[in-house]
DNA sequence: GGCAAATATACTCTATTACGTATAATATGC
DNA sequence: GCATATTATACGTAATAGAGTATATTTGCC
């Protein structure tokens, strides 16, 4: 599962759907990390105001990660799909 | 060119790197994003109060993208014995 | 060492997150 | 359709990012 984000809507998207695969609230979530359930709302909802603390709090919460990369697809990309 | 990053200094170290590729100074940065020299150092010293949008901006300032999997996706070493 | 470029830090101000708490709106199951 | 679980939104408050501007500090080169 390897999910592309270049804006805060799209990470927020790729989280409620690890999210919900994990069969999780986002009140759960909140206890995880100590966040409020709004909290957790307004990040999955792709609030551009929220922090990078609360980010990584959740992703870590998700047991995900990130990784950066440059966005030119190059071979290097496309040996991934393979 | 591709970066782990699970907290906001492994973010921001990510970042500087490939600024520091592009050639490019942070008041660069700054006036291709309309931040400030001191908010796009605020970002790379891993101030994990820095916002998505301020973040997603400085990834398409450098051409960069951040994709989102799961933790025990396996490492380098991992991959090589499958 | 000394100079210039680049980065880090400082100050005031405004805008906004995240908080606690609570409730409205919306899914989901029976 | 109804009850219930889940998520979105609201309100007041505290904390803080990022702006503008400016200066200190570090880095890199000679």
């Amino acid at each position: 599962m390897k999910q592309l984000a270049r804006t805060p809507k799209q990470l927020g998207a790729a989280l409620r759907r690890r999210r919900r695969n994990l069969g999780l609230r986002q009140g759960d979530i909140g206890n995880m990390t100590n966040l409020r359930q709004a909290t957790i709302s307004a990040l999955e909802n792709g609030e551009p105001g929220t922090r990078l603390r609360t980010l990584t709090h959740v992703l870590a919460a998700l047991d995900l990660e990130l990784v950066v990369r440059e966005r030119s697809s190059g071979s290097k990309e496309m040996e991934d799909l393979f």
